[in-house]
DNA sequence: GTCGTGACTAGCC
DNA sequence: CGGCTAGCCACGA
């Protein structure tokens, strides 16, 4: 059986279920998030939970970056999310995180 | 029930 | 290399 009512908001808890596993000092992609979640298509509603993510302090969301290795975006400003990666030990240059495949965390 | 939005991605010029 | 377009999903009004 699969209630319906289980399926409402879950996806975005799921996401930052796995944000919040994802280690100090590594990142992940929009595209890796929705592909744990089992619909690589989603990456795009990926983000949007992210924004909206209530547990901003908690949910280490800004170990979340985009598959070019932009760090995408920040509710606080993409800036701050770079301040806090460089503080995590990511080289971040041109806005971009470099070696990316370095850093990215396989669930 | 329908429409618009967004912290995305890949492809094309 | 840089910029733009179209397509995809989930959520809120």
């Amino acid at each position: 059986m699969m209630p319906k009512s289980l399926t409402n908001n879950l996806f975005s808890e799921a996401v930052w279920a796995l944000t919040k596993r994802i280690p100090r000092g590594k990142v992940s992609t929009y595209a890796q998030l929705a592909k744990a979640l089992k619909k690589p298509q989603a990456y795009r509603a990926v983000g949007n939970a992210l924004n909206k993510n209530p547990y901003a302090p908690l949910v280490p969301c800004h170990r979340v970056v985009r598959s070019d290795g932009n760090v995408g975006g920040f509710a606080s400003g993409s800036k701050k999310k770079i301040g806090l990666l460089t503080k995590e030990g990511i080289k971040i240059i041109n806005q971009k995180v470099m070696p990316l495949e370095k850093f990215i965390y396989h669930f």
